[in-house]
DNA sequence: AAATTGTTTAACCATGTGGTCAAAAGTAAA
DNA sequence: TTTACTTTTGACCACATGGTTAAACAATTT
């Protein structure tokens, strides 16, 4: 077996999640991520039979380092304000180093969404735990009540949505680049805040 | 001038609408929005020349309703507090209505930015206005002091997020189609109350 | 009624796309 | 070297798509 092989087939996978992510599955082109690979069409439709399975394999690496995260910090025995500290910075920094992963789930979630839930199923995120430790903490009265669903959705959203609607954003307040990136940052302890504050009995 | 010339015009851009925000620019189809419109493919290029101008024609129209309730809310004399549970209702109630706006948006924004900030420019939308005011109000032990940029960004995020992520927010928490709408209804007063209680002194 | 103008259609075209195939090039074992 | 196997390529195909065109149809004007 020669390392060719391999690498060519790992060469694939770069080009073809950078493409993927950066159009979205129907503007991507199959011409174009063999191009970014350095290699023929044909060697695409060689490894991976078709761009469907292309695609498919591209998620599932993608997906792969989605979820643990998440996963780990919400079976963690952090109180629950630490957890949402915790949470918020790991989220935003991996945000800040991936800006196009959101909108590719969410033009994933929208024109498949087999494809992206069968991930989640497959992480084994369990809310239940999270309800528990909630109702705990605010029986103790440590915080408000406060459903799990909206806590969780809340904190995502306010990570989430400055990154998708950048554009926006820098629009309506007139951000340069540079501005923009001091907003983010800030953002981190401003989000905290902005949860804990809620949180607060 | 016969009235069937307007008729069809009209026809062609609900079908357009329709379509495009359903699938998105890429994955819209002449043809489908021929066949939904009940007429020929050649009439759509008859009337707007190429599908880049029938879309912007569709973007148009949804962004001359997009933003009118926003601007107007913001240059309105409310207190804050209430601006906040205004805006959540509005808002709310607008994307129940028309779930498929967001996810059509943030394609839109990704693809061809250019074509949505033109409108966001006409809207006049200024966020000067909202800053003075939460100023104004926290010099007076009203609320805490807040950069409009976090506040705004916060809200309109809890409120769009849950209409986006629907497919991950309804596999995680395990809700029927009927629980989901539950939920939805039930976060009008739960991201007021969220807003509310982190702006607190 | 004839002519003019606006509306609608069926048939067609050019192009780009994902995908295939047979043959070449490279590699390892006999 | 010969054989067998894998990897890589260029040329090609079928098909869908946005767009065009010439002709038919409808309505309005003269």
């Amino acid at each position: 077996m020669t390392t060719s092989g391999e690498n060519t087939e790992i060469q694939i996978l770069v080009a073809a999640r950078e493409v993927f992510i950066a159009k979205g599955y129907e503007s991507a082109r199959m011409q174009e991520i063999a191009d970014r690979a350095g290699i023929n069409k044909a060697l695409l439709h060689y490894y991976f039979r078709s761009k469907e399975n292309l695609f498919d394999a591209v998620f599932s690496e993608v997906a792969a380092h989605l979820f643990p995260a998440v996963r780990q910090l919400l079976e963690s025995d952090l109180a629950i304000t630490e957890k949402i500290s915790f949470f918020v910075k790991i989220y935003l920094t991996a945000l800040h180093e991936n800006p196009y992963i959101p909108t590719f789930v969410i033009n994933t979630l929208n024109s498949n969404p087999e494809r992206f839930l069968k991930y989640i199923q497959k992480s084994g995120i369990n809310p239940m735990m999270l309800q528990k430790q909630i109702d705990g903490e605010a029986a103790r009265g440590l915080i408000r009540p406060i459903k799990a669903e909206h806590l969780l959705v809340n904190t995502i959203a306010m990570c989430v949505f400055p990154v998708i609607a950048r554009p926006i954003i820098q629009n309506i307040f007139q951000m340069s680049d540079a501005e923009y990136q001091a907003y983010l940052e800030l953002r981190q302890t401003e989000v905290i805040d902005f949860v804990h504050k809620s949180l607060a009995v």
